[in-house]
DNA sequence: CTGCGGGCTGAGAACGTTTACAAGAACGAT
DNA sequence: ATCGTTCTTGTAAACGTTCTCAGCCCGCAG
């Protein structure tokens, strides 16, 4: 059953025979009496009263609340970032809550909004796409806000970048090192963040390492999903047939195996597959999965340090902050032994 | 950078040369006239006036906000619970936040308090322990609360119960019936609600089914986790042979799975593992966990309901609904080759 | 004996909304 | 012309805190 009616600081005060300045007072440790404080405390626990936060907040103008909000709390990345977040956040006395926005856009905005305009003293997002209504969210933010995603470099928000071009780039050297020659990439939705830099970053590695085109097929998964992931092997590889795939999360690369593993094609004997993001999934999968960390356990305490600092101060410059990639390597990309017998 | 000083209604007001009262109204759609509306609506736009939530909601006494907290977002029971939730209070125009405990009772008293003094008008909590503090809390809950997760019968919350007895029952029956007799069980933590029942549902299955008790050794791994499984697995290994795991979720038999992998027992061949929550992860590992699923959505769902139905009607009395497990067979049980042989 | 600094305390004004109430305007009916 | 109605609008009182003031009482120095 709910309250009939809670308790407030006049009741407090009354109960205790003196002012609600004096009882807020006592409450917040302020000055006071030793017998005055005693009688307030007694009168506390006999009503059981609880300060209203929502009254507190009002008057002092901070939550204690900080918000985090993700695309999809199902995929694994987010989860290491919240914890990343969270844990640096702990000391701080801040609250830390967590918004998932299904990656949908307008959801997004509304959560944005309600978050925005009351609800927290401080925001992280890190937006699977960047609608015009968010950018012109973002231009005049309305509290301390940092956003994790490469967003455009004049947003006045600050702002910390994974260098998912060079995370792809190690992936492809790997490959290439344990001898194989034509890679496929497997990419989530071209019209989100994290889609589009890693398109150019495939783009990019695939040229730079002199890798021919054509021997390189490029195919965008619905989305960022395990099923997304076989649907999209399953495509790509009616047409083509890669020595290896680098996929753009780990979700994705584990349906590929999945995939793969149905059609009679063993990893990595038959085909390589390289994932990215480096979480918990990759090494419980079967093989362990190679994958390239974008370091997401980074730059959530990266971010979480950053609108601290933020909060403490306003006027501070925004600033930008890239972590940098590096690869693990695990079964999914051993060397084929055919490849040692062609030598 | 953050807002100098933010519009407020009286700003607006006195632009559009109208009362407060009137500004109020009409961003309320209460009757107005459409050329004060008008006026109104330029000013809104003008001043990028965006009413504060905190003191509406300190006026109104609602939030429109519901809280899930749950103890460990890396636990992928709670993700899939979580979309449940989220879908199912799509609609009813809340917005729902998550917490996370990390496991932590302290840390979760902290939230429960902070939360159910002023931030939310909901709370779905799913305890991982239920201490007294949790205890005396729920005995007078603040507001509307429903909790997954077995509690005392007397305690004036909604609940929402898993049957994770019967779900082992299940598991064991099928593992008995796929040939084997000597059955292991890793559980959590004894001292955790899902452990303690899981524990008592092993017993009471193995002794019904007849197992030899000495043939059904028992562990109790660190927590729900992945690594805590392996080190479990290690430890019972060392010490039994059974000829089959039952894991207390999918977590630990995944870590079960690998320790098994790195001791050269091949699954389900050498040794067959049950998982339990059936969540994704169930099946994107080689092979595929067979687990039983105890309705983690249908939990989510139900209690979602149970608090919005609570929110409308405060005084309604206190509801228990226990969710049926199912046995989703994968791979990792299959009969061994030995068995068919054997015959 | 007067004046003065200092610790405690209470009165009351905020904080930014919503909303009960009342006042006025417009209008048709008597 | 007068009297309701109804529609629109403004005034002001909440909501439950915090916090600035000013007042009180006390002791102590001049």
């Amino acid at each position: 059953m709910s309250s009939p009616t809670r308790p407030t600081l006049g009741q407090v005060a009354q109960l205790a025979g003196v002012s609600v300045a004096s009882v807020s007072r006592v409450l917040n440790d302020l000055p006071a009496s030793a017998e005055m404080a005693a009688r307030v405390r007694a009168a506390v626990d006999e009503l059981g009263y609880v300060p209203d936060a929502m009254a507190r907040s009002l008057k002092v103008r901070r939550t204690e609340q900080l918000a985090l909000v993700v695309a999809d709390v199902g995929n694994p990345v987010y989860v290491t970032m919240m914890h990343a977040v969270a844990a640096a956040v702990r000391t701080s006395g801040y609250r830390l809550v967590l918004s998932t926005d299904q990656s949908d856009p307008d959801e997004e905005m509304r959560i944005l909004q309600g978050l925005s305009h009351g609800y927290a003293d401080g925001l992280i997002l890190s937006p699977l796409r960047v609608t015009d209504a968010l950018l012109t969210e973002l231009r005049q933010p309305r509290l301390p806000t940092v956003v994790i995603g490469t967003v455009p470099d004049d947003l006045p928000v600050d702002n910390v970048r994974a260098d998912s071009a060079r995370g792809i780039g190690l992936a492809v050297k790997h490959l290439i090192a344990t001898g194989r020659r034509s890679i496929g990439f497997i990419n989530g939705p071209l019209d989100t963040v994290p889609g589009a830099a890693r398109q150019r970053g495939f783009d990019r590695a695939a040229r730079r390492l002199g890798l021919d085109r054509d021997e390189c097929p490029r195919i965008a998964a619905q989305d960022f999903t395990f099923a997304a992931g076989r649907l999209a092997a399953r495509e790509l590889l009616s047409a083509h047939r890669p020595d290896a795939l680098v996929c753009a999360n780990d979700l994705l690369a584990v349906g590929v195996i999945h995939e793969l593993d149905s059609m009679g094609l063993k990893v990595p004997q038959d085909m390589a597959v390289a994932g990215m993001d480096d979480t918990d999934l990759a090494e419980m999968v079967f093989p362990g999965l190679t994958s390239v960390s974008l370091g997401s356990a980074d730059r959530g305490t990266i971010a979480a340090t950053l609108l601290l600092e933020r909060i403490k101060d306003p006027a501070r410059a925004p600033r930008r902050v890239t972590v940098a990639p590096h690869l693990v390597v695990r079964g999914s990309t051993a060397a084929p032994l055919r490849v040692v017998r062609d030598d």
